[in-house]
RNA sequence: GCCGGACUAGCUCAGUUGGUAGAGCAACUGAUUUGUAAUCAGUAGGUCCUUGGUUCAAGUCCGAGGUCCGGCACCA
């Protein structure tokens, strides 16, 4: 038999470093206080420690509960859990935090790490568990209990001040939680994330282990906020929104320039690859969408019209309409597979707290396309396809997206047979394509297994751009149908993907991810032709002339103001290039060209028209 | 949709215990002719989100609605 001693004793005893806040025994977290064998093999959870972080937050955890329950003491708890960059705690209480709270919480906060409470742990049954937690109202841990099912649950203890439910690991006394905290926010949170059940308060917080740490994420937010796209958006004069089109976007001179290259180099993209391109009507009688399986499934997120004694829906989706065209004229295998690509313009009656800006909005633009093949094209099809979107976005600038599997829901129509073949076919061309993906368990769509791929904004909040999706249903609702090899009838699968996403969410990821300053091929105004004084003007108007007929899109400043005054102007609106015109240029028929950072050149005009159209170049032109 | 917050000039924001609205920047006009992030002066600009109420009097207090912001839920 070998002797059981704590982690605290042995590192008591030996050499082990100070400031130890956990352990790690056979690849498990553990307490100081947890009993191991003697001998066993430890690794010390310290500050520096990739785990450490979350250790402590989560204890800070606990003491945000303590202090706000010890303020409020009817406040009932539920779960704190830790999330990137902090962590945060879901109470009910009568009292409804604001702000102001927040300084008389962190105060508390700081008493309690100061009071350096023992935390100690404790292991007993669910059913005295149920009853201690009962005592004491917490309603919500009770029910954790009873779901978790377990024989014992552990429980964590500040001194006799405080108890929580909780798996642990934690710090050995509040002491050694960082000060270096700050309570964010305060929001409402379902609880156990179902929007019947009650509305919890969530409060948020972040910690580390530094004042520097704290600071320098403090600092990264408020320049992350800076790069949000509706603030870009406004400053380059590309685009608003306003109060009577709500999750609709009015489109400016500039800012539909951008969209437009955009959708101009999207297709160059898709007819390389050899798609067609087609247009469906914007809206269709109500029985199409009854036949499709939309009006059922999808009538709440769809905007009617009515005219003339019928019903017709604004288009939430483009695939009934690909489909309509597919059906005109009978189809052979050798018409397989058949790409039919649409700028599709949609509109989705989206929940109102879902907007935000052009990410999410109710009128958006899709680089959406239907591909109709046979099972075996599967493969193929989609392994052509991340390719594309993978080259797609390296133009864009994005090495960095993640790509999601999602798999077959509860709720699903098909039999097992053709969704494991077509999961099958569906991750195997991922792999092969070399992109490395997460499962997302039972989130694929009803109809067929879907592919994600999804970008990241400025604050960490995650969009879904890109998508893959196998549909072996709706060919079949619909009633298209090809001749096989052996002249039978047979459904297509279909399969619906877009690169892009939304036109208007990706300009939107691409002003945050470039803080507007996006590629030059894709900027509304490539450069701008600014005088020193006006007596270059005529100049200037010969060399804006001269940027026009080669294509750049040129603006001309010859307004009567200090040349600094205008580099600044435009430097706010995030102009790429500016080429200003002194008594040098001018005799010498040159530019000066500076860029956004701050450097520049003088160049004749000839070798500055050369360079300038090679660096606007579209990619792929 | 749910919880909370906000809404005053194009933008960013002041506006006292309720007494009838202000600044800076932007815009416009004029002067200035300037070498790399703000030249000077003047002018104009408001249904204080909408609506109902309380009051002698409402930007301010109360009710209803709208939009936006932050989360949650949703996201074919």
């Amino acid at each position: 038999m070998t002797n059981k001693v704590s982690v605290f004793e042995i590192i008591k005893r030996s050499c082990a470093p100070k400031n130890v806040l956990a352990a790690i025994v056979d690849g498990k977290e553990v307490d100081l206080s947890a009993e191991v064998e003697e001998k066993a093999q430890l690794e010390y959870i310290t500050e520096d420690h990739p785990q450490a972080l979350d250790l402590m937050r989560h204890t800070t955890a606990h003491i945000l509960a303590q202090a706000v329950k010890e303020i409020w003491p009817t406040t009932k708890i539920s779960i704190g859990p830790v999330i990137e960059n902090g962590f945060y705690y879901d109470i009910s209480s009568e009292h409804q935090l604001t702000p102001d709270d927040f300084p008389i919480i962190e105060k508390k906060m700081r008493e309690i790490i100061k009071e350096d409470y023992k935390i100690t742990r404790e292991e007993i049954s669910s059913q005295e568990a149920i009853q201690l937690f009962g005592q004491i109202n917490e309603q919500f841990k009770v029910e954790i209990i009873r779901d978790l099912g377990t024989p014992t649950v552990t429980l964590y203890r500040h001194g006799d001040r405080f108890v929580d439910l909780c798996r642990g690991p934690h710090l050995p006394k509040t002491g050694r939680a960082s000060n270096h905290f700050k309570i964010m926010k305060v929001a409402g949170a379902y609880w156990r994330g179902d929007s019947k059940r009650e509305m919890l308060q969530r409060i948020y917080a972040t910690s580390w282990f530094s004042k520097e740490s704290l600071e320098r994420y403090l600092h990264n937010l408020e320049e992350a906020e800076k790069r949000d796209h509706r603030k870009i958006a406004r400053e380059m004069g590309l685009f608003h929104l306003q109060e009577e089109a709500p999750g609709c976007i009015f489109w400016h001179p500039r800012g539909w320039t951008m969209y437009n290259e955009l959708k101009d180099y999207m297709r160059r993209r898709i007819r390389k690859d050899g798609y067609v391109e087609i247009c469906t009507p914007q809206m269709i009688d109500r029985s199409l969408w009854e036949a499709s399986g939309h009006w059922e499934k999808y009538r709440e997120n769809m905007f009617i019209a009515e005219s003339e004694g019928r019903i017709l829906a604004i288009k939430p989706m483009n695939c009934p309409g690909a489909i309509q065209i597919f059906k005109q004229g009978v189809k052979s295998y050798r018409d397989l597979p058949l790409r039919l690509a649409e700028f599709g313009c949609c509109h989705r009656n989206e929940p109102s707290g879902a907007l935000h800006g052009a990410l999410r909005v109710r009128g958006f633009t899709q680089d959406d396309a239907h591909i109709f093949c046979t099972p075996q094209q599967i493969n193929s099809e989609t392994k052509k396809f991340c390719l594309l979107l993978s080259n797609v976005y390296k133009d864009m600038g994005f090495d960095d997206f993640s790509v999601k599997f999602s798999d077959r829901p509860e709720k699903r129509t098909g039999s097992d047979e053709i969704w494991d073949l077509s999961e099958n076919l569906l991750q195997q061309a991922t792999q092969e394509a070399g992109l490395a993906y997460t499962i997302n368990k039972g989130e694929g769509a009803f109809y067929g297994p879907k592919l994600e791929f999804v970008l990241k904004d400025q604050l960490g909040r995650e969009w879904q751009c890109g998508t893959m999706q196998v549909d072996f249903q709706l060919p079949e609702k619909l009633g298209a149908w090809y001749a096989t090899e052996n002249g039978q009838k047979s459904h297509p699968i279909m399969l619906h993907r877009a690169v892009l996403g939304s036109l208007e969410r990706f300009i939107g990821i691409l002003l945050e991810h470039y803080a507007g300053r996006v590629p030059l091929w894709l900027s509304p105004v490539q450069v701008v032709i600014t005088t020193i004084t006006n007596d270059f003007d005529d100049y200037a108007l010969q060399v804006f002339n001269e940027f026009e007929a080669n294509g750049l899109r040129a603006e001309l400043d010859l307004r009567s103001e200090k040349i600094s005054y205008k580099v600044r102007s435009h430097i706010m609106e995030k102009t790429p290039i500016m080429a200003i015109i002194g008594a040098e240029e001018a005799r010498q028929r040159s530019l000066t060209l500076r860029y956004l950072d701050g450097n520049q050149e003088t160049v004749n005009l000839t070798d500055a028209l050369a360079q300038l159209g090679k660096m606007c170049k579209q990619p792929l032109l």
